[in-house]
DNA sequence: CTCAATGCAAATCTTTTGCATGCTA
DNA sequence: TAGCATGCAAAAGATTTGCATTGAG
């Protein structure tokens, strides 16, 4: 957990310079927490967990090293709903992570899932492809999430 | 349909009633903009043009509305990070519409497009039937937005 | 009549901005 | 050293809440 010592501690610093911005310590910090975390974190959350570590980051800088990850791709933004964002790494060491979420409406549980790649390649094929050449859009990512009931609010609300 | 004689203004109703939730003016106003607008409206878009009609209304009671819309399914919600949530009727007099939506990550465009009914149903129906079973969760609606760069914003950036 | 619905003002909460200072490249 | 990056405080927005009043059923 934490620090790597080995090569993989930079897998990301090539591409963070590669658009001008510097690699700084509340940088680093900020990426160790999500790497480490491995699931979405909401910008608080973050700020909680840096401040463990490196006890003088300010919420500013949490919130402005986000919107640079985003903007680089290295890091994700979702909104289930409940009013803040959660940003979670779209890639690590070992490369992307592909997933989606299942989102519980009632307790806001969030469960990733992957297993459709091949489905979901299929169906995006077809709409992207379709997409782009009628409105003439460059399709550059999607978003698929599903709602619904988890096991416990199920239950719960005798809603079976 | 035949009792509907000013722009079918009543087909809500019953659903709404059926909730325990009264019919009163100010409801009515807003479904009322949100039916002729046949668009997704933020809350103070939605604010401003009921005022228009009926002056007296607050933003509480756009926001309290809009939330009881949403819970009786007449109203779905969007967040297409701009920092505020967007509003559209998801049914209408005619029925169901189905949609999604394709937004520009440069001007914030959003183009609703329609049109892959079945290659959707065949991807969700497998995904869907997959992930109940997986983590009896039991779902009820999905979210597909596709994002990149409008036709305008293609130009101007250089990035055909 | 009763209690849900409304409107106003104030509160909340997340995210952003201005600016002087610190630190990477 | 030159600017980008940081942290603090304050601002900006969107949405929510408390409460007295109004009105639908």
């Amino acid at each position: 957990m934490g620090r790597c010592r080995n090569r993989g501690i930079d897998w990301w610093q090539g591409r963070f310079s590669g658009f001008g911005y510097r690699v700084t310590v509340p940088r680093r910090a900020i990426i160790d927490v999500l790497a480490t975390a491995q699931k979405h974190l909401s910008a608080e959350e973050i700020y909680i967990l840096v401040r463990k570590v490196y006890p003088n980051i300010g919420f500013t800088t949490v919130y402005r090293t986000l919107d640079l990850l985003g903007q680089t791709g290295l890091v994700a933004k979702f909104d289930f709903g409940d009013g803040r964002a959660r940003y979670e790494l779209s890639q690590g060491p070992g490369g992307k992570r592909h997933h989606h979420h299942l989102v519980c409406v009632d307790c806001g549980r969030v469960i990733d899932y992957d297993g459709f790649e091949q489905e979901e390649k299929e169906f995006l094929d077809k709409v992207e492809t379709s997409l782009s050449k009628k409105f003439n859009f460059k399709i550059t990512r999607h978003l698929i999430q599903f709602y619904g009931l988890c096991e416990n609010c199920r239950r719960q609300n005798n809603s079976v």
